[in-house]
RNA sequence: GGGCCCGUGGUCUAGCAGGUUAUGACGUUGCCCUUACACGGCGAAGAUCACCGGUUCGAAUCCGGUCGGGCCCA
């Protein structure tokens, strides 16, 4: 009779879901544990990895549960951002930029909303124990309230400001281009060869495919390693058109072959031109605008579009005898994902969260909470001391929280007044609502609405707050914040983790949470990252379908934490072969408990499992307290399948269903270890929690009971010892195919402890007569010996065979000190002996269990 | 290029505040359908612990370097 997850599993979901099982309760005065979950990114399909993590964060809710925890596991989606925008496209095959902004919006809503009921369904069939009393999504009007007041709080603690910054940039269809909407192509452009002249005399030519930007030139660079332009270090050149002064700064990232090695630095001509403007202390200037127009700085050419400017740059140029070569190449060009115009790198207004005056309160925030692993908090320790630039937090896109601000012509900002906000249950879209002032309170001019939105950190960032009831209940806030535990992947310590320490602790002046726990990634099954063009994706939803959840949740638990893990499908067979054992144990003990037992452990043996399990307790809790799943999961399989099922029942099934105190102890044990298995495999322990234990226990689901407790140690060592011989007595039996044996005796300095268990190890193995001894002389005798004709072979030759002849009819005992054969001294190691055992005149077995013997009648 | 992590039997994995017969799973293999379980039980074979050097009486474990893989960031 095996297991069969797929109905007991879907039965126990309903009943959890039915009765409530997790849900918080605010009025309770037990201890809270909050975790601040990860909520699940609404655009619909479930990986393996979500999988995983999502089951560690509940492995440890369902812990805490049972140690006494009030535990705070909200059930929430992510419901902002690009990936549903770009779904939204795809589905209405539409480009963004092309909509009425709000129709979009409302679209991007319809499809993740339509997205969350599928996903509360993959969590109930991972068997989450996610609370959804206490559910979120991240574009609830109430939580982009909560994302909008931390901002005016962290704008009236004087930490938010707006400067130029540059962006991808459509010059057709005038909008910022996120990175992911940038399509590269290939384009064929010409490439000029142009005569830049030197300060103290002489030329150099250098290749560019935008002479128009020549105005905003800021410096030549050349590779470092390249010979040819040595002597250039230092010196200045002359920039045709303008006459401006630039120097010549060497560089290591400068292609030596393209073009003649030498080239112009603009602001901004592509992002290698950025990186190396960022990287030797130059400061962006803004040559063009959002119509491809060049700026003043173009001096005569202000004005003109970047292409008209081209014409006329190169005209001027030719006049001057400046162009020696043009060529014909191929050239990867950035365009706009919809109309295909070349993508410029504009430098426009954004919004900033001032981050790097604040890296030494975050270094210290850092070092004021639990890692687990702990080595995980270098990574972000790195990563804030190397912080060189301060957070945009403005995106040029539409469903994300709108950023609550007004702008006059002259760059004012005029924000939305806070305690107005706080009275609201709903936020602001200043695209369509008015600013708090008629005109700019400064300079009278008209104000603008603000179209963009935060990037969707800004939103993830405040989960602990949002969830502590920050603005909206003191007395929640007390209870819940600091959160007591972070759980997030590695990949995102410097987005979540990072932004959300820094926005928390300006706002609260506490660090959000206690403990913070870092998980690793799930690979595909060759150890690589998934990919569906690699064609390795894991389905999980494919796996529990065929194994079942519990299974499935058995794998992720022997991940180990903080590791990337590849996806090891026999982990999950094994798990299921787990279950398949603990069902059978759940039924030889069903046949033997029909009543409430009211004894206790009595017998040595007994009290010793008892004993083991408590050690086992006291290693599992320490472990789930590390939030070290892996290890735990592994003592508690090493503990119930080869300590209890494997030598506890074997040895007292014989008794099982008349002795009340080992019929005590299977009870109490095993429910023990069903609790302990609980928070991994929760269906299977809940299936059996009701059909062996619920109607003495008196409590509706095994999750509300307590995690197990420690017990007296007793007779340890002594049952330990008891165990070993019976394992090596049974082994004997089994290597020589008995079925029972006629007598033992066993030899040994505690002759006590074997007699208490004297009947149980007789009837365990089927020995008719046992003696316990304290001492015996023991004979052993040679009866044959058996020359080794491989090695004697070689030194004997022929003369082998008389050699035989020689030892044949000889008392073999002589031979156990070698013998003399022609001259030759052929010793013992020549022979195989056969020995026989001999205690009180008749032949016996040795086995040896390192602290006493045991011999064996035959 | 930088930070962090990893590299252990055929495959995957534990151990890594130095001394173990180096753990376990899957696979291979021998015996056993013993009154819960053959998705089981008892055994067996199989590892120069990536490579090189150092510290040490002793290194998979500590240090330095090399090579290979991963994540994040330039």
């Amino acid at each position: 009779m095996n297991y069969e997850p797929k109905e007991i599993e879907s039965k126990w979901q309903e009943f959890w879901s039915r009765e409530q099982i997790y849900r918080y309760d605010f009025n309770s005065d037990k201890k809270t544990y909050s975790i601040d979950n990860p909520p699940r990114y609404a655009s619909g399909a479930l990986h393996l990895g979500h999988a995983t993590h999502y089951t560690h964060i509940d492995i440890i809710a369902r812990y805490k549960r049972m140690s006494g925890y009030n535990v705070f596991f909200p059930l929430c989606f992510d419901v902002n951002g690009m990936p549903i925008e770009v779904n939204v496209e795809k589905e209405k095959n539409v480009k963004m930029r092309d909509v009425d902004r709000h129709t979009f919006i409302k679209w991007c809503e319809e499809f993740a909303h339509s997205k969350i009921e599928t996903m509360e369904m993959q969590f109930r069939i991972l068997g989450e124990s996610m609370d959804p009393s206490i559910y979120y999504q991240t574009d609830s009007p109430e939580y982009r309230r909560v994302t909008q007041l931390t901002f005016l709080d962290m704008a009236e603690k004087g930490l938010i400001y707006r400067d130029l910054h540059p962006v991808n940039w459509c010059p057709r269809c005038g909008t910022a281009i996120a990175e992911s909407e940038i399509e590269y192509k290939e384009k064929s452009t010409k490439l000029y060869y142009i005569n830049f002249d030197i300060e103290s005399g002489g030329n150099v030519t250098i290749a560019t495919t935008r002479p128009e930007l020549i105005p905003a030139c800021l410096f030549l660079s050349y590779n470092i390693k390249d010979e040819r332009f040595s002597s250039l270090n230092g010196k200045n050149v002359i920039v045709p058109i303008t006459g401006k002064k630039v120097p010549v700064i060497p560089d290591d990232s400068i292609e030596m072959e393209f073009g003649t090695g030498i080239e112009m630095v603009c602001s901004i001509g592509d992002k290698n031109d950025l990186k190396l403007i960022k990287k030797h202390g130059f400061s962006i200037i803004r040559s063009m605008d959002e119509e491809g127009k060049l700026t003043s700085i173009a001096g005569k050419y202000a004005g003109l579009h970047y292409e008209q400017a081209r014409k006329k740059i190169i005209e001027d140029l030719e006049n001057e005898n400046r162009i020696i070569k043009v060529e014909e190449i191929n050239h990867n060009v950035g365009t706009c994902w919809r109309c295909g115009t070349p993508l410029e790198i504009i430098n426009k207004e954004q919004w900033f969260i001032k981050t790097l005056d604040l890296k030494d309160e975050i270094l210290k925030s850092i070092n004021n909470l639990r890692w687990f692993p702990d080595f995980m908090k270098i990574r972000l320790e790195d990563w804030t001391k190397n912080l060189e630039w301060d957070w945009v937090v403005s995106r040029q896109r539409y469903f994300a929280t709108p950023i609550p601000a007004w702008v006059c012509k002259n760059g004012h900002i005029v924000y939305p007044k806070k305690d107005e906000l706080l009275k609201r249950d709903d936020y602001i879209d200043p695209t369509r609502e008015k600013p708090p002032v008629e005109r700019c309170p400064i300079c009278g001019s008209e104000l603008l609405p603000v179209e963009d939105v935060f990037d969707t950190w800004v939103d993830s960032s405040i989960s602990p707050l949002y969830n502590a009831f920050l603005y909206r209940d003191d007395e929640k806030f007390k209870k819940l914040y600091p959160m007591s535990l972070r759980p997030q992947a590695h990949d995102i310590i410097r987005t979540w983790a990072f932004y959300s320490l820094l926005r928390c602790k300006v706002i609260t002046g506490k660090e959000p949470w206690e403990d913070i726990f870092i998980d690793g990634h799930i690979l595909a099954e060759d150890g690589r990252p998934m990919h569906a063009s690699w064609g390795n994706v894991v389905d999980p939803l494919k796996i529990i379908d065929e194994y079942g959840a519990d299974a499935f949740r058995y794998f992720t638990a022997t991940c180990m934490p903080g590791e990337d893990t590849p996806f090891r499908k026999r982990e999950i067979v094994h798990g299921r072969k787990l279950l398949t054992k603990l069902w059978n144990v759940a039924n030889f003990i069903e046949m033997n408990i029909e009543t409430k037992i009211e004894s206790e452990p009595i017998d040595m043996m007994d009290k010793w499992i008892t004993s083991e399990f408590s050690i086992l307790v006291e290693k599992v809790t320490s472990y789930m307290e590390e939030y070290r799943f892996d290890k735990a999961i592994k003592e508690i399989d090493e503990f119930f399948w080869h300590v209890f099922a494997d030598h506890y029942i074997e040895m007292i099934k014989f008794k099982a269903k008349d002795d009340a105190g080992t019929k005590a102890t299977l009870y109490k044990i095993f429910l023990g270890i069903i609790k302990l298995y609980a928070p991994f495999i929760p269906h299977i322990t809940e299936e059996i929690y009701h059909r062996l234990f619920s109607k003495f226990e008196k409590k509706i689901s095994v999750h509300l009971e307590k995690w197990p407790e420690k017990y007296e140690i007793e007779y340890l060592e002594e049952g330990r010892r008891i165990k070993e011989t019976i394992a090596i007595i049974r082994r004997w039996k089994i290597e020589n195919k008995k079925n029972s044996i006629k007598k033992v005796a066993i030899i040994t300095e505690e002759k006590g402890i074997y007699e208490k268990e004297k009947s149980l190890v007789m009837n365990a193995l089927k020995i008719e007569d046992l003696e316990i001894l304290s001492q015996a002389h023991i004979h052993e005798r040679i009866v044959k010996a058996h020359p080794d004709i491989s090695k004697l072979g070689p030194i004997l030759k022929n003369e082998i065979h008389e050699f035989q002849e020689r030892i044949m009819n000889m008392d073999p005992e002589i031979l156990k000190n070698g013998i003399e054969f022609k001259g030759r001294h052929i010793s013992p190691e020549y022979f195989k002996f056969e020995k026989v055992t001999e205690f009180q005149g008749q032949n016996v077995e040795i086995l040896n269990n390192g602290k006493e013997e045991i011999l064996i009648y035959k």
